[in-house]
DNA sequence: GCAAGGTC
């Protein structure tokens, strides 16, 4: 590797954090003539250690830096980066790059100063794939600035002599497919998370009144591979909690009193569900109640310390001691490492080194008020309570498990929690190097009538590492003795009843289990991502420290759940996991990967938005509709027509507005108002891949226009295949005759229409406009008036049981609705409408009509002509068949078709269910 | 204004 002697050659060293560097540092200059100087480089935590050293008799100058993690970010292209500057499916393709922050440039620019004058760089990253990658960043870098760098990567496994002068005694190269592996994760993260947040938030964000937001305006539905399967804990096991049916059950429980004290015994068939059988059972136990002892086993229990501390165990542990936060814990961790009063607080590490001098640690706490005595009793070999720490079997090869590393008795700046952290931090130390409790168990078990019983005693021989471990306890008790063969009767024998219960919300340190088995998140980003559902109202910690979803939450999971969607289950993290494995060991190409993963995911996406009615549907059960305009994202999608000339920053795409009218609009609206109205007479409009010769700038895509006969002057064609650069004279001549869909020019655009029965006509209106329903978009009534109001809130839940003789016009499609009679647990005996039509599901309660039901006839009949094929086409389709499912009205007036999720039940939906309690 | 991962 190295020459021999002769020339000094400048090293630069690298390392992922100051600390590090200040560590290896400090290791490598130990002995060395002119020992270590300590100079700052440009970024202000980054300071540069320089000393000799010499690697394989090749005599060094070391010029010792670091980065703080990351040094690059992954974003999209500037052309993407706005909201509305593309359709959200598109990010899946868009072109990413990396490149340096504004807040790193600093870091960027000590290292390029500094790489100049080197012939070697040596990478003392982090050794997980996450430090690999960042080593190809910091590489990136240093060979821009240096092409003729000699690359070497040290390898070690903990912050100790031996291990560092090994490591830079036997440099290796860095591992591109390590790298690899988190190129790929970084890039899915980027477009899943970024794709599907926007979609969700543009479709959800105005759609409803957001009641928990002061301003739901700014508010951001976020999705993310590590935030929703987290989010997907906490409502998996509130639904578990809903859906638990409370079931009785029977015991038969016996004591017995002596002069030694009480047994309890318990029955050993645990709880019969049956009464019947627990009674007759009983009934044998009482008639010959006689105990006769069957077993009598002594046996020695040992209850071991825990493994040393790694991040997730003090996160874990905190949270359940001291009812802290994991976000609290690691802010309260970070401090007093920074500080060095503990080791580095991110480790998956739970074993120490067989190297690590623990004694001395030990000794260091020896003059502590409190637990002082504790270490010096550990230390004294009399004692016997010394014992290695066993291991739990995690190593991330980079730090020690967490412990003290300077000793306090407290110090005045300190807050209760940096007590509580640094309390636990040492006891959990001093208690992994202790002997386990040790207890004398005493298990007895009897015979009442051939039916088995045991109790069990326990007295503590010595406490040992518990003495000091004041989080934990041993609860004994003592039994009586009993000798084989021993009988007496039994002071009680009693058939009790209990219920069954539901198992408690998840609380943190179960919340971080489940995120830990499932894989989601880091050691050092889990807390992040419990943090991130609190921020973003998916969920609330109660005042006993556990976590229910909002109704945000609730609906949002619900909603893909419905979709038949996996993608707030953990399943997907798992599955990128193993793939970025298979890149990081080269059995997967990066590439491969990369685009299978995002293949599938891109389906996934547009199948979820082809689906989103069963987001609104599930937003509805817990949200009003808001009277916004919105469902912006229902509007922002549409095929592109042009680049628009106005901000030039977005595109214009083709859409047909709610009403029914084709527009061109640009996809920067609000901030970019850029709209070319498209004549009323259009029925039909589609994007074709044919592009205009001479509009610019280009390309402008034609598009496929179909006219109502019956709305342009017969010597226009019905088929037209036109362009919206401006050149097009037909599409011209047309807004003139027809006028336009738009607001602006409706009342001149009817008169010019010439045609006052054509159906579309009678809606265009801006005064008709501002009289029709919120809620179901219908004239003729507003949306406090609105008959499907009726169901809104998912309370009207109807089961046909008789045919009616009375029936109404239908107010969705005209055709005559029969009333009928409800059979529901709810509503039995209610009276309601529904619609004869096999195409339509409108339904509405009939006490919901009230003095309307005139007005709504009127409303249908005159309406109903009009809105024709039309009016069908705003979504009623996709959800408008006929099932053998029990259909309901959502708030749209939308039918909904679907299950209870609780009990699989297709007569109600969840929030209704019986079993919810 | 979106993700998750480093770390200050």
């Amino acid at each position: 590797m190295a020459g021999g002697g002769g020339r000094v050659i400048r090293v630069l060293n690298v390392a992922e954090k100051p600390s590090v560097a200040k560590a290896v540092s400090g290791i490598l200059s130990k002995n060395q003539p002119g020992g270590m100087r300590v100079r700052d480089g440009r970024s202000r935590y980054n300071k540069i250690f320089e000393f000799n050293y010499t690697i394989r008799n090749q005599p060094c100058q070391m010029l010792f830096t670091s980065v703080t993690g990351h040094l690059m970010e992954l974003e999209f292209d500037e052309r993407y980066r706005k909201w509305h500057s593309c359709d959200p499916l598109d990010l899946y393709n868009a072109p990413v790059r990396k490149f340096v922050p504004e807040d790193k440039l600093d870091i960027k620019r000590t290292l390029e100063a500094e790489v100049r004058s080197c012939q070697w760089i040596v990478l003392w990253l982090d050794c997980d794939r996450e430090g690999e990658n960042i080593a190809f960043e910091v590489l990136d870098v240093c060979r821009q600035a240096n092409h003729n760098l000699n690359v070497w990567r040290a390898r070690f496994s903990a912050l100790i002599d031996r291990e560092i002068h090994q490591s830079v005694q036997t440099l290796v190269q860095p591992n591109q497919l390590f790298s690899d592996a988190v190129d790929v994760r970084q890039e899915i993260d980027l477009r899943i998370g970024a794709s599907f947040t926007r979609f969700q938030t543009m479709l959800l964000r105005g759609a409803f009144v957001l009641d928990f937001a002061t301003d739901d305006r700014n508010i951001v539905l976020s999705y993310g591979p590590c935030q929703f399967p987290t989010l997907g804990f906490v409502v998996e096991r509130y639904w578990e909690i809903q859906a638990h049916e409370p079931e009785e059950f029977w015991t038969i429980n016996c004591t017995h009193n002596s002069d030694e004290g009480t047994a309890t015994f318990n029955w050993m068939r645990g709880h019969l569900f049956d009464y019947t059988c627990g009674v007759t059972i009983y009934e044998m136990c009482i008639q010959e109640p006689i105990a006769t002892v069957t077993k009598v086993k002594q046996q020695e229990k040992l209850k071991y310390p825990p493994h040393p501390l790694s991040t997730i165990e003090l996160e874990k542990r905190a949270s359940r001691y001291f009812r802290m936060s994991s976000e609290q814990t690691m802010k309260v961790a970070e401090d007093l490492y920074q500080n060095g009063f503990i080791s580095y607080p991110r480790t998956e590490t739970d074993s120490f080194s067989e190297k690590t001098d623990l004694r001395t640690m030990v000794q260091e706490q020896e003059g502590h008020p409190v637990w002082g005595i504790y270490a010096q009793r550990l230390l004294d070999p009399q004692s016997g309570l010394w014992r290695n720490p066993s291991g739990g079997g995690h190593d991330d090869k980079a730090h020690p498990p967490i412990h003290p590393t300077k000793f306090s008795a407290g110090e005045t700046r300190w807050s209760q929690d940096h007590h509580r952290v640094y309390e636990l931090v040492v006891r959990h130390f001093l208690a992994c190097v202790s002997q386990p409790a040790v207890g004398a168990e005493t298990i007895v078990e009897i015979d009442i009538a051939g039916e088995s019983f045991s109790a069990c005693g326990r007295v503590i021989l010595a406490k040992n590492y518990l003495d000091v471990y004041r989080f934990e306890s041993w609860g004994g008790s003592v039994i009586p003795t009993y000798s084989f063969g021993q009988q007496f009767t039994p002071t009680t024998l009693t058939l009790d009843s209990g219920v069954t219960r539901p198992p408690p919300l998840l609380s943190e340190a179960d919340l971080l289990g489940c995120m830990d088995k499932a894989g989601i998140g880091t050691d050092a980003t889990m807390h992040d991502h419990i943090k991130k559902l609190l921020d973003r109202f998916y969920a609330i910690k109660d005042s006993n420290t556990r976590f229910s979803p909002t109704k945000l939450g609730e609906a949002l999971v619900m909603g893909y759940d419905d979709m038949g969607y996996e993608l707030w289950k953990p399943y997907l993290r798992a599955m990128m996991e193993c793939d970025m494995k298979a890149v990081s060991i080269g059995t997967k190409r990066k590439v491969e990967v990369l685009e299978t993963c995002l293949q599938q995911m891109k389906a996934c996406f547009s199948d979820a938005r082809t689906n989103k009615g069963k987001l609104l549907e599930a937003m509805a059960i817990f949200f009003e509709r808001s009277n916004r305009s919105s469902g912006g994202e229902q509007q922002a999608v549409g095929d592109v027509v042009r680049r628009c000339g106005l901000c030039l920053e977005s595109d214009m795409v083709l859409r047909q507005k709610p009403d029914g009218n084709f527009m061109v609009g640009c996809l920067g609206y609000p901030q970019c108002r850029n709209v070319v109205w498209l004549p009323g007479s259009v029925s039909e409009a589609s994007v074709t891949e044919n592009t205009c010769t001479s509009c610019s700038p280009g390309p402008v895509f034609k598009i496929q226009f179909k006219f109502r006969r019956l709305e342009i002057p017969p010597n226009y064609s019905v088929q037209h295949l036109g362009c919206i650069g401006g050149c097009d004279d037909i599409l011209r001549q047309l807004v003139e005759i027809c006028g336009t869909g738009s607001r602006n020019n409706s009342n001149t655009s009817g008169r010019g229409r010439g045609n006052p029965t054509a159906s579309s006509s009678a809606q265009r209106g801006n005064s008709r406009a501002q009289s029709s329903c919120a809620y179901c978009r219908q004239t003729g009534h507003l949306s406090n008036d609105c008959p499907s109001q009726a169901s809104r809130g998912r309370t009207a839940r109807a089961q046909e049981v008789d045919n009616g003789e009375s029936s109404i016009p239908c107010n969705s499609c005209g055709a005559p609705c029969i009333l009928r009679t409800a059979n529901t647990a709810n509503n039995r005996g209610r009276k309601f409408f529904s619609c004869q039509s096999q195409e339509c599901n409108f339904f509405v309660w009939e006490d919901n009509l009230n003095g309307g039901r005139a007005e709504r006839a009127n409303t249908s009949a005159s309406t109903s002509s009009g809105r024709g094929g039309r009016g069908r086409g705003r979504g009623r389709g996709q959800s408008g068949a006929h099932s053998s499912n029990v259909s309901f009205v959502s708030a749209t007036g939308e039918p909904i078709t679907g299950r209870c999720f609780i009990c699989g039940d297709p007569g109600h939906f969840a929030n209704v269910c019986p079993r919810r309690g």
